[in-house]
RNA sequence: GGUCCAGUGGUGGAACUGGUAUACACGAGAGACUUAAAAUCUCUUGAGGGCAACCUCAUGUGGGUUCGACUCCCACCUGGACCACCA
């Protein structure tokens, strides 16, 4: 008999595979659908390594068993090439971005295809095509038309070595989740996406995916962050000594101007308001520019608020850190509770993007708040009583009230609801709601990514000043009408007289509706580094005319960040080629949603947030007709190198699969990679282990040997059957949920019993090999060839996924286990359908057990059927 | 600091809904084949005691519930992931 040989085999049948295109995607709707998806890689310089595709051979396995189940299968591939790995890699090796990308696209490609998947190549798609990005650029337009999309000058996410501005979601710890920089914050002109609008649903639709990981879920809802409490207005006055001398002075104005004047905060403790003896503004509060001449200190407020910006976000986040502030002299807030006046910081602990940007502090009840007390001598007063209290503690949890007037005696609970309801009556504060997530900062100064499709002209700016005048519509009412997420319909654009609601948000801001808006070719696609992106050094690009008066007008130069064509691609699948629309309708019934997503968990604040609310978005448009993207999503555990590392050039660790598929063959190295450990849990890598594998499909191609041989006796046995349809039970539950581990360790089973058996048929071993087919496709794919039968289909992969027989499962004899006051003392073999009686009998009269009940009397006996007999036995 | 997850042999790990703890694999040891090695095959392999039948102990630690706990409850220790001065 042949050796198996891998290298003959495997490049056989993937050439086989591809004439014959068994892996075309079928869209008979006789079928039922199945809609498999990869997280897609962008395609880096450095190669695969051994853990990337381990997410793809689990949805291949997975994929290729529902084929062989009857349905339609789709399983597609493609690139988010956009974005700066791509672009660095690129700048570091002088090479075009384009051209960088296609050869690592090659790559890839190659190093995927000798792992034997399913992909069908006719649907690969590619984020960088003009042809993929002009649909990105309209779901960009249509944010924009509907005020989703806004321009902003806050201080955003500065990485000095990326040289762009990033968002929230680029961070780790406060550095560029890139390139490990430092982030500085810096006030730049960008583009934001008004993602807030939906967080809310993106929280309460999290329990409409039961099939999603606990564990993603929860992340997503730390993420999101809602805190529910109120806000508050405080209101500011000149403080006592600043009044005596105003009114001496008779400057007079200021009177007026302070009724104005409040300081909003948010807070999620609204019972404890009668404790808060002072307030602290972020840094970057707008009142303390707007109160210079009233802050008798302001030169050393604003000192101390410049200086807090400088700092790099790593720096002022550091909790160790002592906190600091400065009182802002020669004014006060007043407590609305109780009109205490009380005193005014800026200190950085305070975050400018959080809640309001300033807060009530409450040193009795809030650690931080207490530290800056003790430091700065302010008063602590004790408002909630603890059931339990550490002296000298500061206690934050829920109590009952104390010294707060109409709220004394009240849990925590009931005294916050009072409060409300006590703000809202005197119209001073409102039950509010705060989230964690930030808008997307959705802009990059660099050159490799999808340029926006807005034009900026100084005429239609004007004119939409004039139409906003002459209207009277009221430019903050429009802000808060475009939080709402079905903000913006066809008709109430025309309402507004041909302005788009992202116009007057936008003033001179004009959408291109000419799409796809294509990425020009530039001389130096370096970043600049001064906030303006290489594109804008193009003068004959930038210039362009307005799309709405035909006037000279400018690109907008920044591009668009990596996540874009990430969070939408999975609807490209449907229908790749289709010019006309984002997705064919008809075509989308019938494959989405996505119905089993596979990925990496480090996008669940990402890429499946963005994915999620740009897919609600759509839906709320009517370009898709189901809310939510992802079914079921499934979470991979990395791979490490065998040092325990994390696989990394930097390390001399990486192991490149090709070696591997070289040496050991791609089935090995599948079968390997699955049984390494539970699928979600980070393993080792481990080369005598992928050992294992291999001496495993050995083994199985071995046994073709002994199937020629038993042919002539007909000999097939009970036994045998017994634990191959318990192997077919075990490994259709085990790939449905994912435990591919299990599921080998099962087929090594039944392949160890068939190796000593004394003979095997020709059907005990096809079963064997249609089960083992998603896990080593080519070894099953040759074996079967070889002992099929004329009228057996040329394919396993169109052969049916077998079924086992109940009956056959069954055991006829069982173990019964005895135990004895819980310890086990026996274990008898009787017939599966013993009566509880006879079990106890059989249990009672057990020589091992007597040893133990001997001069005892048995106090119960717990009978489980066909399991054991556990007897209790007292002196 | 917050949220979540995990802790089982020398190693990766298994154990359904509370019912034989350590399946399967790796590694190690012994043997067969071989001039020899590799490959392959067979046996042993949680710890301790015993010639053996068998007994005792063992799933991070300490308690609890139960006839019975890796599994449930409480407290603690250790490790990991994500978030983090979020008011």
């Amino acid at each position: 008999m042949a050796k198996y040989n891998h290298k003959e085999i495997e490049p056989k049948w993937r050439k086989n595979w591809d004439e014959s295109g068994i892996y075309k995607t079928g869209e008979g709707k006789d079928k039922p659908k199945y809609y498999i998806l990869d997280m897609f890689p962008y395609p880096s310089g450095a190669g695969l390594h051994v853990g990337h595709p381990k997410g793809y051979i689990a949805t291949d396995v997975y994929g290729r068993m529902r084929m062989m189940q009857g349905y339609n299968v789709l399983h597609p591939m493609g690139w988010d090439a956009f974005g700066l790995p791509a672009e660095n890699f690129a700048l570091a090796n002088k090479v075009h971005p384009r051209i960088a990308t296609e050869k690592n696209i090659a790559t890839f490609k190659k190093q995927l295809a000798q792992l034997g998947f399913t992909y069908d190549w006719e649907r690969e798609i590619n984020t960088t095509d003009p042809e993929f990005y002009k649909w990105t650029q309209w779901i960009f337009l249509e944010m924009f038309k509907r005020g989703l999309a806004y321009e902003s000058r806050e201080p955003i996410n500065w990485c000095p070595s990326c040289k762009t501005g990033l968002a929230n979601e680029d961070l780790e710890n406060g550095r560029c989740e890139r390139c490990g920089s430092v982030v500085e914050k810096k006030p730049m002109r960008q583009w934001v996406l008004k993602i807030t609008a939906y967080a809310e649903r993106m929280l309460d639709d999290l329990e409409k995916l039961p099939d999603w990981e606990e564990s993603i879920k929860e992340m997503q809802k730390n993420w999101i962050g809602k805190s529910e409490g109120a806000s508050i207005k405080f209101p500011v006055i000149l403080s006592a000594a600043e009044r005596n001398e105003e009114s001496r002075e008779e400057t007079g104005s200021f009177a007026d101007a302070q009724d104005d004047v409040s300081i909003k905060v948010f807070t999620t403790r609204p019972d404890t308001l009668f404790g808060a003896t002072y307030m602290v503004l972020a840094p970057e509060h707008e009142l303390i520019k707007n109160y210079e001449l009233r802050i008798k200190n302001y030169g050393e407020v604003k000192k101390y608020a410049e200086d807090a910006k400088k700092k790099s976000e790593i720096d002022r986040a550091d909790v160790q850190k002592e906190k600091t502030g400065v009182e802002l002299k020669g004014v006060k807030a007043i407590n609305p509770v109780n009109n205490e006046e009380i005193p005014v910081f800026v200190a950085d602990y305070v975050l400018a993007g959080y809640g309001t940007g300033a807060i009530m502090a409450v040193p009795g009840h809030d650690e931080r708040d207490f530290e800056f007390a003790k430091k700065y001598g302010l008063a602590i007063r004790e408002v909630v009583k603890a059931e339990k209290k550490n002296d000298g503690e500061c206690f934050s949890g829920e109590g009952v009230s104390v010294n707060s007037g109409f709220l004394d005696g009240l849990t925590t609970p009931e005294a916050k609801k009072k409060m409300i309801f006590w703000l809202e009556e005197k119209g001073i504060g409102k039950k509010s709601v705060s989230y964690k997530i930030k808008d997307w900062v959705f802009s990059r100064q660099r050159y490799w990514g999808e340029p926006f499709p807005l034009a900026y002209c100084e005429h239609c700016k004007n004119a939409v000043d004039d139409f906003i005048a002459t209207s009277k519509i009221d430019l903050g009412k429009i802000r808060s009408f475009a939080s709402s997420a079905d903000a913006g319909s066809a008709q109430d654009d025309r309402e507004r007289g041909g302005f788009t609601l992202g116009e007057l948000l936008n003033p001179g801001w004009i959408g291109v509706d000419e799409l796809p808006v294509t990425l020009p070719e530039v001389e130096h696609y370096e970043p600049t580094g001064t906030g303006e992106s290489p594109l804008a050094n193009i003068v004959e690009w930038v210039n362009t005319k307005c799309p709405k008066c035909g006037g000279a007008a400018k690109r907008e130069t920044n591009t668009m960040p990596q996540w874009a064509g990430s969070s939408w691609y999975y609807l490209r699948f449907e229908d790749p080629k289709n010019d006309q629309a984002l997705v064919n309708k008809e075509k989308e019934k019938y494959w989405s949603p996505v119905d089993f997503y596979v990925g990496g968990a480090e996008h669940a604040t990402r890429h499946l947030i963005y994915a999620r609310f740009w897919h609600k978005f759509l839906y709320d448009i009517g370009a898709v007709s189901y809310d939510e993207p992802f079914t079921r999503l499934q979470h991979v555990g990395l791979i490490l190198a065998e040092d325990g590392r994390k696989m990394s050039k930097r390390w001399n660790n990486v192991i490149n699969p090709d070696e591997i598929v070289e040496k050991y063959g791609a089935d090995a190295m599948r079968v390997y990679e699955m049984f390494m450990g539970p699928f979600s849990q980070p393993v080792a890598w481990n080369t005598n282990g992928l050992i294992g594998a291999r001496k495993f499909l050995e083994r199985v191609w071995k046994l073709k040997s002994k199937v020629q041989k038993s042919e002539s006796q007909k000999s097939r046995s009970q036994k045998l059957d017994n634990l191959l349809h318990k192997t077919i039970k075990k490994v259709g539950e085990d790939i449905e949920s994912f435990k591919f581990n299990t599921a080998i360790s099962q087929m090594m089973i039944l392949v160890n019993e068939m190796t000593a058996a004394d003979g095997l048929s020709k059907e005990q071993y096809q079963a064997l090999l249609k089960i083992l087919a998603p896990f080593a496709p080519h070894l099953c794919e040759e074996l079967w060839t070889e002992v099929r039968s004329e009228k057996e289909l040329e394919s396993i992969f169109n052969e049916e996924w077998p079924k086992y027989d109940p009956e056959l499962i069954k055991d006829e004899i069982i173990e019964l286990v005895i135990q004895v006051n819980g310890k086990v003392r026996d274990m008898i073999s009787v017939d599966a359908e013993v009566s509880e009686e006879e079990a106890k009998k059989i249990a009672l009269e057990s020589e091992n057990v007597k040893k133990w009940t001997k001069g005892k009397r048995a106090e119960k006996i717990v009978y489980v059927k066909g399991k054991l007999v556990s007897i209790v036995v007292k002196d």
